[in-house]
DNA sequence: TCAATAGTGTCTCTAAGACATTATGTT
DNA sequence: AACATAATGTCTTAGAGACACTATTGA
């Protein structure tokens, strides 16, 4: 029988300048040596507990980081996807505070925004497409995006992740009713973000229980 | 490097006495050879285009039919799962109108209702229950139930399709206004199904648009 | 003519968005 | 005091469900 070449690559999103960008590393390997690249890696049979861990310890060992967030996006495969031969490879979709990233030690990412991103080796463009396509979605009806958020943060820095992710406009009034239905923050109490000449607002933070699993709604935002 | 076992296994839903039921048959090889499980076999990375054809081959082989969908569901992984080694299946979802398994040839399917299964090998009883509510799911806001239809249908058998799949009644006058908002249906002129001593009710057909793409409601049902 | 379901018109109630008002900080 | 943004109250409008009424067949 063939040999099927087994690999997982991350799409690792975050926000940085009010843009979603997702993070590329210069590959060291042939094929496409030197190339910017989604960060990826075989999978190894002999120590990962499945492909979720091996998309971790992909992510730790490229970027240097544990995301809050990694879903398992699709599978890919086919003869000519890799000139190796036939490969398929489990695309992962990871968010994260850009702070995280950017603070890694050892990290070789570079971040660049999903929708201008040079020629891509593989299909990494196309699985790119399907984790931002993934996260405007389930950001519809979720609370996807607070894990593109840091630990605190306020309404209106909530609602403009909501809104670059989204790309569009919300009604503060709405979201405002959508957050408290869904019921995944807390206020941290006494805590107040002043940004200017103006009123500061009320720092939140993820309820203990929305960490770990997403707050959904009925209908969407 | 330890070698990964590459399966695809597929879950085959479809509607027969008002009831959500999968098709499972009955394995041949070991291990657990004679007991029910999910069709599935190995990736033929000499012969299948992708995934998609692999999974499109093993139907075809176990049950002798081209299901009208089939999508990937999520690919499950783990030294534990196949006592043959680390091993990872790609699980598919495809959707059918039961006569076509009914009449098939060569099928060596047994249809059972997906929520009275008897213990399943593998992790196949928690793919099915990714399929059921992955279709129950996109059920709420999509044109995806059709595809359990025949090719043509009354809007009260598309309505009853609905409510087994998403196990509550829906509001007539609403389940109608939603149907013409995807506006995915044509009717089959002068044709109308008579069921009893009452007004008969016009057929539809699936707009030839709709066969190949999916329909999506702004808000769900 | 009656029974039964198909199909449609219309009213009510809920929820989303628009707009206005109040709150609270900095300059 | 002026100003800018936070936060909330309220009105308008759109959509979902409830209900009722008409349509059309077989018994």
């Amino acid at each position: 029988m063939v040999e099927v070449i087994c690999t997982v690559d991350v799409v690792l999103l975050t926000i940085r300048d009010d843009t979603l960008m997702t993070a590329l590393i210069e590959r060291e390997h042939a094929p496409f040596a030197g190339q910017y690249a989604l960060p990826g890696g075989y999978i190894h049979a002999e120590e990962d507990a499945d492909v979720h861990a091996s998309a971790m310890r992909v992510i730790a060992g490229k970027a240097g980081i544990v995301p809050p967030y990694l879903e398992q996006l699709a599978t890919l495969s086919g003869p000519g996807r890799d000139p190796r031969g036939w490969s398929l490879s489990i695309a992962h979709y990871a968010l994260v505070p850009c702070e995280i990233i950017e603070n890694a030690v050892g990290s070789q990412v570079h971040l660049l925004p999903v929708d201008r991103l040079p020629a891509l080796p593989f299909d990494h463009a196309r699985i790119i497409g399907m984790a931002a396509d993934r996260l405007r979605n389930k950001s519809q009806y979720s609370s996807l995006p607070c894990f593109l958020a840091g630990d605190t943060f306020t309404l209106p820095q909530l609602q403009r992740i909501y809104e670059i992710v989204l790309g569009e406009k919300l009604n503060k009034v709405s979201f405002r009713r959508k957050v408290t239905e869904m019921d995944m923050l807390e206020p941290v109490e006494g805590c107040f973000e002043s940004a200017g000449a103006h009123r500061p607002a009320q720092l939140y933070a993820l309820k203990s229980s929305s960490r770990s699993k997403l707050m959904l709604l009925e209908r969407g935002l």
